[in-house]
DNA sequence: CTCAAGTTTGCAATTAAATTGCATCCACAT
DNA sequence: ATGTGGATGCAATTTAATTGCAAACTTGAG
């Protein structure tokens, strides 16, 4: 287990298991966000229930997010440090339609729109379609 | 059938049918965007399946896009006049987290974000989470 | 180190939404 | 008026999300 892998799930007070570092490191060490289905594809031994209850662990404590782009299943990405700061406000991501992977842009920051009046926001999505960086001919 | 229906469903040259007039005017006259059950509750004697079809339609034709908020099912809404003018861009929706309501945001412009090199947009979709002005205490 | 208490896990089953096949019906251009 | 391609209804299927339950773990107290 990385440090920074031990780190994450101490600070959050989640009790370490070996599903449960498994998971979080492919997330961390992916360049994109997974799904359910992917994570099952690279752990073929776990249990796509234990997964589920996993992600939703993590994202109970703010550890993950979840995203919901152009295709059928969820994605979940980890929070990136800048998005730690602050973790219920802004959560850009770009959804490659060529590849299908839906990339974290936690960096790039925008204007927040302005809301009618007696709207209140707790918590902003933003997902930019189009193509990646490795997908343009 | 009202003259706005009718000219919709013309310009887009999509055939005239009876479900797609009551389905398009059901989503012109609601305030928030609805799913697929939310339209067989309002049209009782509907098939779950034409009103699939039918929603697919309107969406191949820019005349409706797909919201995917914090709920379980994909809800729709007509695109607004400002929406229309530039179909692809510009999505802002706010979801309420209260009443479950999904409103659309057309006429609230944001400041698009920059994205990394090499990347490029076709669609942005904005969800934003919190308390509509119904549901405020 | 050992054990109890509370969690997590695996398996199987269920829920619920989205989607499709197919035969019939209808809108509309001619 | 009529033929044709598209639209519809019904039933079934696919697929993702979610839950119940018993067995296996993790951890803190002794």
């Amino acid at each position: 287990m990385s440090a920074r892998t031990e780190q994450l799930l101490k600070e959050k007070k989640i009790k370490i298991t070996a599903n449960r570092i498994l998971i979080l490191e492919l997330l961390l060490n992916s360049s994109h966000s997974l799904s359910i289905a992917d994570i099952e594809e690279d752990l073929p031994w776990a249990d796509r229930a234990t997964i589920f209850r996993t992600l939703k662990t993590f994202e109970d404590n703010a550890l993950l997010h979840a995203i919901k782009d152009n295709e059928k299943s969820v994605k979940y990405a980890v929070c990136s440090d800048a998005c730690q700061v602050d973790h219920h406000k802004i959560h850009p991501h770009f959804h490659c339609d060529v590849c299908g992977n839906t990339f974290c842009l936690s960096e790039y920051n925008f204007q927040l729109p302005q809301l009618p009046d007696n709207y209140t926001a707790n918590k902003y999505s933003l997902i930019i379609n189009g193509i990646c960086s490795n997908c343009q001919k």
